[in-house]
DNA sequence: AATGAATGAGACTTCATTCAT
DNA sequence: CATGAATGAAGTCTCATTCAT
């Protein structure tokens, strides 16, 4: 279903081919991280994926094509542990909220490689870029069908649902791409509620003074879901409608 | 006070260094968007300019200084666009959502640029990066006080203020980094209308009838809001007044 | 035990690891005999080994490494040579005698290496230039030990070992340093055994005439030589007989 | 008489060029003497001898003039000196050891010129190269008929004056290029003595073992000279007639 | 199928020299 | 005559890719 460009190989083995392009993408991800993909030699990718150059070569066509199939698999990762996620949230009563936390929980755990796609990305040749961009507009859809198909249709700033849809997957990357800055600031707790908060009242989901007041999110965050059950009523109907 | 790398040169004239680092630079931002930094020679560079390799060196160390050049003209061109844009809103009602207007209409004048910047920021040397990254942590100081400052304190969600000014200086980069999907399924005045909106409401400020009128809402949009009614008394007197 | 300087090499088998640079060496020697290691590009020294650049970066790191292999080699070659004449000389009756002749024969031998290495090494890096330097300072001690150590410990001229043993080694490059001079006025023979007679003389070892004879002096030197016998004890009569 | 190349120059006042020639050779020397010749730039002479580039080519008409220029002007003062020297010992008693006394002492003052010399004059294109060669060649001559002159000619060791003289003038550089050893180890009296005696030996102008003896060269080299009196009369009738 | 040596195009950079001002 | 910017030839080195073993 996904559009994913075929890599030529001159090995047979289906099985040998998967398993060693494993290999050289877990080791390729290890050193694009540290040096990224132009610094870094054929023969670099090879010694931490414990493969000779020559070899590398029989089951790839480029170093280009390595780094498609490192960007694809990273892209692969998060969508998946998204969609996991979401799915798990299925039927939780406040479905949103629970999504976007997951979104970002999971956004955290594949910072690094979210960042490698944000860096390397644009050295893709013009049709694995393609590929990519693909698989992102496909992910694209799936969260605008699970997640934002509920919203308010009568909310007028929601009603462009690909807008709405692409804040709510983009934002989150703030998360590996401000790091350096988030850090050293703000406690990561904070900053997943925080999101959650801000992106809940962007999409309208969110609360007037008392309900805000009542989640007392300053200070201690944390104890915020404890005590988010009276949102529930807050909680407009559409939402509810759905579970 | 902005903390900037210093460039050596051999050549002695301020003046003349300082045009001709202009011509350099603008003829490299116009190659490295096509082409990427990795990809361009110094000699391409030189051609884009109108200048010889060799005198490319008399104002310059290294093809690194120049992108150094590039991204801190970028990030210069886009902080005094936003800084003025914002300057200029000062005495008018809806500060926030003039303001917010205005961060994203220049990060569309150059989202160009913005995305030059990201794409190769992380190719600079340590030192430069470190140079670009606190001009970045200095105008986020700036729009914390200037926008931020003004945030209702009481309210625990915008306790936070630097994760506050982080979503407001990142999420508009959605503009450059989607513009691939976003072109093509967003009107550009929804983006805008859509995101001041969306942040206007995870402020806290969510837009009454008459901001909305006013900012001239993209007509679907606006018409469905009338029904958007029963989340009234949640929401302030501004949208009460629109019913 | 002799220090040296171990040059990396991304090609793993040592024995063409050892091969190669052998083929290097040569040709490099012969290029920078006749253009010096300044002008000879790294071209012409693959070009001269049959190697293509690329091949000579497996096995070498910069050109700097090429002119420390070289003058290794050339200085390993000449001081084998004097090792194993001094050593063949063991069993003679003059000893020293001999042992001169055999230092200042193969300084014949090595004249073009030994020119190199004194236009050149002062162009090696400082690793580079102590290996060599150790070296030349090891071959010292070995010639202190093996020649100089048995003169005569009462002759106070003689009892600064180290400076004897410098003037040992280093009158012989004269050879080497002068022949733009000497080649043209003085045979080689006469070269040789003016030497040997000045530096035995210098030692206090001045040849009586049967060593003369038996060092088969150049015609008219041995002829003069006969009426030197006389010399031995206070001061030549050659001198008295002159007055 | 001294064999010169004429280096042009776009200036007419003599004077001035010799000026500004004088400054280029003393700051090129400086400089050369640290990183050599080739390692040094043009830009650099300029600098350390307050002249601009441009400048640099009206009095000279390239780098490789200069070369020659500090090659001719280090060649001269070192020539000059020993010539006074040995001037300056006319009327001694022992004309030949003070000559090479004077002779190392020279060579002590003029270390560096002579190493710099030794360095870089291989780097000379062919006429200089001629030039500075020739005026080596002349001073050879001017050695060999005021000191190597007077020898005992029938003393068939020296009968070879060009070679006896070729020894008188190299082997003093060994203060130069053995120094790097010497230093570390030889005392500079016991050095200079070292030498002197050594070669007075080889001129057969010294020494029985009873006249060494007297000398005490060992340990206190220096006291030598005061007890050299006795030596006199052993030596030979030929520098006393020519006084 | 794996190895690892060979290749050569091409990148960045330096610097002696020229020349307009 | 001095200045100092411009030039461009040339050099070293890297590295993706190929290929014989």
């Amino acid at each position: 279903m996904s559009v994913q460009r075929r890599i030529k190989s001159t090995v047979k083995s289906r099985e040998r081919v998967w398993d060693r392009r494993a290999q050289l993408v877990e080791a390729a991800i290890r050193v694009f991280r540290d040096k990224g993909f132009h610094a870094t030699t054929v023969r670099e990718i090879g010694a931490a994926a414990g493969l000779t150059q020559g070899t590398i070569y029989n089951y790839v066509r480029s170093k280009d094509d390595i780094l498609y199939l490192v960007c694809d698999s990273v892209i692969t990762a998060y969508q998946d542990g998204v969609r996991s996620a979401i799915e798990s949230v299925e039927g939780q009563p406040h479905r949103m909220e629970a999504a976007l936390h997951a979104l970002i929980g999971v956004m955290y755990e594949h910072q690094d490689d979210i960042l490698l796609l944000y860096h390397e990305s644009h050295a893709l040749d013009r049709r694995s870029l393609h590929a990519i961009l693909a698989r992102v507009a496909e992910f694209h859809r799936f969260v605008e069908e699970t997640l934002c198909d509920g919203l308010d249709e009568t909310d007028p700033a929601l009603s462009n649902r690909a807008l709405i849809t692409n804040i709510v997957t983009y934002l989150p990357t703030i998360v590996a791409q401000r790091r350096w800055l988030l850090d050293r600031t703000v406690p990561k707790q904070q900053v997943i509620d925080g999101l959650v908060c801000f992106m809940m009242r962007g999409l309208g989901l969110a609360s007037g003074a008392e309900s805000m007041a009542a989640t007392n999110l300053a200070g201690p965050l944390q104890r915020r879901q404890q005590k988010a059950g009276p949102r529930k009523r807050a909680r407009p109907a559409h939402l509810a409608a759905r579970s």
